[in-house]
Parts: C-alpha cells; structure tokens; sequence
DNA sequence: TTTTGTTCCGTGAACGTGCACGGTAAAGAA
DNA sequence: TTCTTTACCGTGCACGTTCACGGAACAAAA
C-alpha cells in the first residue's frame, strides 16, 4: 500500500542504509547515488513514515517557550491552555515543551532569560517580542546558531523568523472604533492608557491605538479623543483620576482601553454609575469577562493567544519531525467580538 | 524511560501477549491472569504507545461524514476544510474519513445515505440531524452495530452519541437581538424567512428565532415583529416580496434572517438604497462575507463549522485509536460577531 | 490407557525507520 | 607486491506494538 523507505531502496538499486543517508541529508553517499535516491523519492512520492521514524529515534528535542511571565488572571495566562495542549501533542514526538518567563516591563530580565534559552540549545523557539532591540538582537543569534524562531501576538520588523501567529491589531483598534460609534456617534471619548506604558518601545497597543485614531479621524473627525492615565499597581488611584477626568468632562460617554486590562476600571465604572455610557475594551481575562456579564464593559474584542501558542507550536514540532515549514509565514488570526450574551 | 508493555509483563509475570489481550479485551485470558495484569497497568499507570500501535497493526479504520450535500457557497461548504485537515491527521493512523451527502429538504436522500453507511459499517460516524425522528432511528440502529457517532451543528435529544460540537443556538438568537437594538431601539423589525423552512420538523433556525423572540420579548415588548417569507429558488421574487412588504411598512429599519442566506436579501437592499437600515445575518458564506464588506449587511453571528467539523472526527480518531472518551459529551463552541472590520 | 477437546498462554515475526558497526573496493604508499 | 587510507555502502538490531501460530496443561470421552 504505502511506499516505504525499502521500495525506494529497491528502486535506487541501493540500500535502506543508503536511503536514509540521502533523506537525513548525511555523509558517506556517492554524488551518483545520491541523485538517483532523491530521483526516486520524487518520482514515487516518497513519504517517511513519521511515526516509524519517532519510534526508532530516541532522540529527544526541547522547545523553549519565551513569554512574559504573569500573574493569575493577567494576559499572558491565556496563552496557558494553547500550550499545554501543544505540550501534550509534542510529548508523543519526544518533544518537550520548556518555559522560560521573564518581567515584560524588565529589559535585564528578558536578557537573562535569552541567556538561558541560548544556554540550553533548543530545536526551536517560541516567543513574543516585548522589547524590540533586543528581540532583533537574540534573534540573530538564534540564527546563527541554526535555531528556528516563531513569533506570536506581535513579531518585529526583521527577517528569518520561521512563522508569526498574531492579529492584525491596527485593524483590531480600526473595529474598535466602529463598534464603540455603532449606532450612537460619540462626541468625546476617554482613552484609558497605563502611565508605565506611555514610553515603551514596542507596544502593541500603539498601533492598535493608531487603528482607533484612523477611524475616528475618518469617520467621525470631530469627535474629540481625550487621554486619561491611570496607575495599574495603584488601586484607587485609577477611580480617582477617572472621577477628575468626569468632573470636568461630565458629557463623556464613551470609554475605551487599548490593553487587557479594562478590568481596572470596573471598580470606578460600578460605584460612579454612569449611564448609557458605552464601554469597549480588549482581551478575554476572566476579570473582563465578569465585568461584561455585569454589564459594565459593552464589548472586549479579543483574540485567541491560546491558539495563538497551539499553532506556534504545532508549526515548530512540524518543522522539527518532518522539517516542514508552515503554509504561510504570517498567520492572522480572527479577532472576536464579545458581548455579555456570547461571553460563555 | 518509558513504561513499556514489557514492563507490565514482567511485573504482571506474564508475557507481553497475554498484557496485549488484556489490554485489547480479548478473550483468552483467566480471570486471574486479567486481573493481575490489570493491577500492574494501573500501579505502573502505563499508556500504550500509539504510534507503536499504529504500525504494528495494519487495521484499517474508516469514519463516515453524513453531511448535508451542498452547492459551492453553501452552509456546509464551510465545513470542508476541518473536514480535509481531519482527515489529513487522520490518515496518519489508518483511518480514512468517507463523505456521504443527502438532500437536506428529502426525507427519501437521507434515509438512502444512512443505508450507504451502515452497509459500510464504519467505525465511528459523524452527522448533523436534520431529521428528527429518522436520525433517532439511525442512532438506535448504530448503537445496536456498536457504532460510536457525534452529531455537530445541532443534536437529538436522545442519549447514547459520543459528542456533541456546536453552538448554543438560542443564545445565537438572543446575541443577535441584541446587537439589533444596540444604540438604536427598533419599532419595528423584519424578520426575513424561508418559505420552504415553514413546515420543517427540526431546524436550528427555530430555536434560534425563539432565543430572539425571547428577548425581544423581555427588552422591547412594544417592538412589532413581522414576518416576510421568500422562495430560495426564484431569484427576483425575495425581491418583490420584500418590495411589497417596504411599500406597506415603510419605516421599518431593521432586518434579520435566521439561517445562511441572508446574501438572498442584498440585492434588494442594494437597489432600494434602504438607508440607515441595520442588517444582521448568520453564518460566515463568501456571499455573506462579501455583503459584509460592501456594507450592506452590519453584522454576521458566525459558528466556526469548520472548526466543530474538525473537532468531530478528531474525538473519534482519539476513540477508535486509544478508546478514549471526549473530555466533555456537550461541547458549545463560540459564537464570533462579524462587521466589516474583522471579516478578514 | 489413548484420544480429543478446551482453556490458557508464550513465541517470534512483522510494521517502517534510525543508526552503529563493519565490510568492500579502489587508490595511494611503502 | 603488500599495507594503509579513504570513500562508500550493506547488514542487522532496536524501538513498542500486534497477532497468528502453536504448545502446555488438564479434563473429558473413548
């Protein structure tokens, strides 16, 4: 029935031995024979038997997962199903799946934790860029040492990555925008932004905010877009600049925030009462979700990071078992709407 | 490393062909023998290895998919591709996946293909119930064989399938009612139906249009509903019927359809230049994509049929191979909200 | 007693691949 | 000539299963 690595054989005329110098790209094989293997393999359409072959190498492979490292309910834990699956799947291939965390607001951390990962020489990298520089800087060293990078959520601006799951986020801010004016167009809307993030380097969020701001400057130019920042690690402090914020902008009735965490503003959204505001935020965190059920936050467009990570990976054991690359490079992922009647 | 069957064997203090016929439930082994073997596999907590299994039986395994036949563009088009990346992951263990169509509007097709696979008697079947009663017969009928079956898209009520993927279709219904409202309370809406649907036992479009009513019901009491029905197969006269309706309520703003088709409706709504009108449909067909863009149709409430598809058959590979059951019986998949901004 | 049957169980050859090992032939060196 | 080196290649075991085959032990029948 299926071709195997002995029907090649036979009709190379030469050993199974000798066949699987040629597929494994090794030494010891004559310039004559070699062509006459690889002539065969394409004529036949040779496949190896991939789980034949895991069976008979015991060779054991390690992924290295390079992530911000969080805390319970924050972002970074919902790419945490994906790769537990992932982790599942590559353990038939003896592969295994190693995580590496580091401080995503701590340059020295990430360089530590590139350290690492360079030290215990992977088959394959899994990560997202924080910091651009230096994501460039490691990942040319990846190179240079043979080993396969993929990027997800974000990737930066720069050759030799093996694939990229994320979602278009300009677009994601663009959708944004036309969900918040669906209906009722805003006059002045209140952009909730994190004091830590306003000098990063490399935010996705910047460009999801440049998505927003494209919309409303088209769609609605008059509409005026006001800043309010607030402290993440501070509670109460956001409730506060919030109710300063409406004090003076009283009329405001249309609320968004650019990264995961629209949750912190539930606490001052629930004890202000404002009504008939329309509130958008991102990312599907358990604490976001309840504010939806709530009723506090309208709408979350989120993404899928647990697939995200799921095909990150799947695409690497691929590319290491049979050494296929993935169909396409840059993988765009669909973005969700999110109400409280499709929250689950 | 890894617990082999040898190791049961020698721990049980039989040889590996006895741990097999246990293992297999087959018959030839003393109560005592089973028993202790048994034991050893659940001290050792030892788990076959699959690919080992797969290549040394050369058993051949076939899923049949009893699936609606479709046209290009149709519904259950877009469970293709889940279905052809099954059956790629699936060919990998002997198992092939065998299509089988019918005619969703002939009782006489459907009864002929559950004939088709029964005499084939498959491993395992995956089917969406289009027709109550006979798909109850049809269950009965694969339970007797032993035939292991999910259903996707909608279920039976009856016990006895494996899985079920698919999503909460009234809560599909109540999510569309409510983005119908959003920002602009109706006073009226046009609900757009099939004529030939009118009369069918079991359609998930029923349940869906009671998830709608339901709210509708509870938030706008005072909103009229009317009706309008269409011919699916007579292009042009969805067109005058619509017209007619138009010219007898004139300030109707908001249109819905409960099934796939509410592509049927653009070319009306383009030529009438209804404006200000808001146009919700479901399902994710190129032509409803392609509405969505143009701006004619707001908003789309999609499944992922692909996705259920996809999931169907990998819980049966993952039962017939390792007789492992789905983690949950139930299984409600996402529902995605689609405007013109993220129908990629 | 021998024969036949039944129940239980072990043996060993596959499945398709990877790889260590060793062997052969040709060419060059002594 | 004989020995060494080099380049190439085949052989055979291992990986963890499955399953056909046949053998052992015992009981029942002749």
């Amino acid at each position: 029935m299926n071709i195997t690595i002995k029907d090649v054989a036979r009709l190379s005329g030469v050993s199974k031995g000798t066949v699987d110098r040629v597929i494994h790209n090794r030494e010891g094989v004559s310039r004559k024979s070699r062509e006459k293997v690889q002539k065969v393999i394409r004529e036949l359409g040779y496949e190896p038997n991939v789980y034949a072959s895991v069976l008979a190498s015991r060779k054991e492979y390690e992924i290295a997962v390079l992530l911000p490292s969080y805390k319970s309910g924050e972002f970074w834990e919902l790419a945490e199903p994906g790769l537990d699956k992932a982790a599942e799947e590559a353990s038939s291939f003896n592969i295994s799946i190693e995580r590496i965390g580091y401080d995503q607001y701590d340059l020295e951390s990430f360089k530590a934790a590139c350290e690492t990962v360079l030290s215990a020489k992977p088959a394959g990298v899994v990560m997202a860029p924080m910091f651009k520089n230096e994501t460039a800087v490691f990942a040319s060293r990846l190179q240079e040492m043979g080993i396969p990078y993929v990027f997800i959520d974000s990737k930066i601006e720069q050759d030799g990555y093996m694939a990229y799951y994320g979602l278009p986020m300009y677009q994601s801010g663009y959708l944004c925008a036309d969900l918040l004016c669906m209906g009722q167009v805003p006059s002045r809307v209140a952009v909730v932004r994190i004091i830590r993030d306003k000098h990063r380097q490399s935010d996705p969020t910047v460009t999801r905010r440049a998505g927003f701001l494209d919309y409303m400057a088209e769609h609605h130019p008059d509409c005026a877009i006001d800043n309010v920042f607030i402290e993440p690690n501070q509670p109460g402090q956001a409730a506060r600049a919030l109710k300063e914020y409406f004090s003076t902008h009283p009329d405001t009735r249309h609320i968004v925030m650019f990264n995961s965490r629209i949750h912190l503003i539930v606490d001052f959204l629930e004890r202000y009462g404002l009504k008939g505001c329309r509130v958008i935020g991102f990312d599907n965190l358990p604490a976001n979700i309840s504010a939806l059920r709530k009723g506090v936050v309208d709408m979350l467009v989120t993404q899928h990071l647990e697939e995200q990570a799921h095909n990150a990976i799947q695409s690497m054991t691929d590319y290491i078992v049979r050494k296929k690359l993935p169909l396409q490079r840059d993988n765009f992922m669909h973005m969700d709407i999110l109400t409280r009647y499709n929250a689950d």
